[in-house]
DNA sequence: CGGGTCGACGTG
DNA sequence: CACGTCGACCCG
């Protein structure tokens, strides 16, 4: 009780101080500068607690890797925020997520780092922020994207889906601008409840507590060229959790104002806001690849990773299950595959 | 593309 | 014997 009391006291008085500017406080505090100058010499107690023993570390520090950027969140073991820049030849090349695997960051110190073993049978996935595919053209930057550092407990469904689509239009943006900046991270929101309180609620998973966010967000930043120097910009919340072909990448769109309010962070701080930076949305679609697109894709994908040809036949019998006739490119790659492993199955060897 | 499981196998 | 690695196989 009288600690409580004293808390009450104390906060009581801090709302004071920074609330009311009066004359008399104005002096106050004058008078108290003037005390600091002439003790300058002298380092007052805190300061040489400081000085002593450190002040205290957050981890927050901005960590670099080949070809993402981020901030870690040693309470959560998730990251804060993921950046990455996206051009058409980096999409490029040959490197393998088969050849990828998940692993704590040796980075992060072992007190504050996630493990496998916490997500494993938790009911979720590891999620990407900076996503494999992103890093076709390197070996070692897809292998850095595979440290926990940079994922998230998220929903299977959301992330072979919806945010998978969302990825792939990123992907796509290359295709319409030289560069393509994007940070992604996690929200864990505010809900109201019955009594229209407010309560931050979310769950963690494994021994090491990881945090499960309730939301994940993206930041697209998108410039034509060095030229002409046209930006555009989109910012967007999406709930982890299933999100169904029913459902647009708009429906998920909020003003990057909104969202730094809700992350606690200042994206492009150093960002012109007198030149005009334009509404993604309005420049490009922001439309995800229907039902029918992902499908075909996903096939495709398949296709090229099969590994005998009962098991092709299988995939392209499921294609046409779904009413789904394969298209000029999958028609092609199907081909290519099945000759492949014609030669390959084949009993008389040549 | 995005993620899983399982068993065979080699090692201490 | 437990444990880690890896490839085959599975899902959306």
């Amino acid at each position: 009780m009288a600690s409580g009391l004293k808390f009450v006291r104390f906060f009581g008085g801090f709302v004071c101080g920074v609330t009311v500017s009066t004359g008399a406080s104005v002096v106050a505090v004058k008078l108290y500068l003037q005390h600091e100058e002439s003790t300058q010499e002298k380092e007052s107690a805190v300061q040489r607690i400081i000085k002593l023993y450190g002040l205290p570390v957050d981890g927050a520090e901005t960590r670099y890797y080949t070809n993402h950027i981020l901030s870690y969140d040693q309470s959560r073991r998730t990251p804060r925020w993921v950046a990455e820049h996206l051009s058409n030849e980096k999409l490029l090349g040959k490197a393998d997520r088969k050849h990828c695997k998940f692993k704590p960051d040796p980075s992060i110190p072992e007190l504050f780092t996630a493990h496998n073993e916490d997500y494993l049978g938790s009911g979720w996935s590891r999620g990407h922020m900076a996503p494999a595919g992103d890093n076709k053209f390197s070996e070692q930057s897809m292998a850095e994207t595979f440290y926990l550092s940079n994922i998230v407990p998220q929903n299977y469904e959301n992330n072979a889906g919806f945010w998978n689509r969302l990825e792939m239009y990123c992907r796509e943006l290359t295709e319409r601008f030289r560069d393509v900046w994007v940070i992604s991270g996690p929200l864990t929101l505010p809900q109201a409840g019955e009594d229209k309180k407010k309560t931050v609620s979310y769950q963690l998973i494994g021994k090491d507590d990881v945090a499960v966010p309730t939301h994940l967000y993206k930041v697209i930043l998108v410039r034509k060229d060095h030229s002409s120097d046209v930006l555009a910009l989109g910012a967007f919340v999406v709930p982890n959790a299933p999100i169904g072909f029913e459902h647009q990448l708009k429906e998920y769109q909020v003003s990057l104002t909104e969202l730094e309010r809700m992350a606690g962070l200042t994206f492009f701080p150093k960002l012109d806001n007198s030149q005009d930076v334009k509404n993604l949305c309005l420049l490009d679609s922001c439309e995800l690849m229907d039902f029918k697109q992902f499908t075909l894709y996903i096939t495709g994908r398949k296709v090229k990773g099969v590994k005998s040809l009962v098991k092709l036949e299988k995939i392209m019998a499921e294609l046409k299950e779904a009413s789904i006739t394969p298209d000029e490119y999958l028609t092609k790659v199907y081909f290519e595959k099945k000759q492949e492993l014609l030669q390959k199955e084949s009993p008389q060897v040549k």
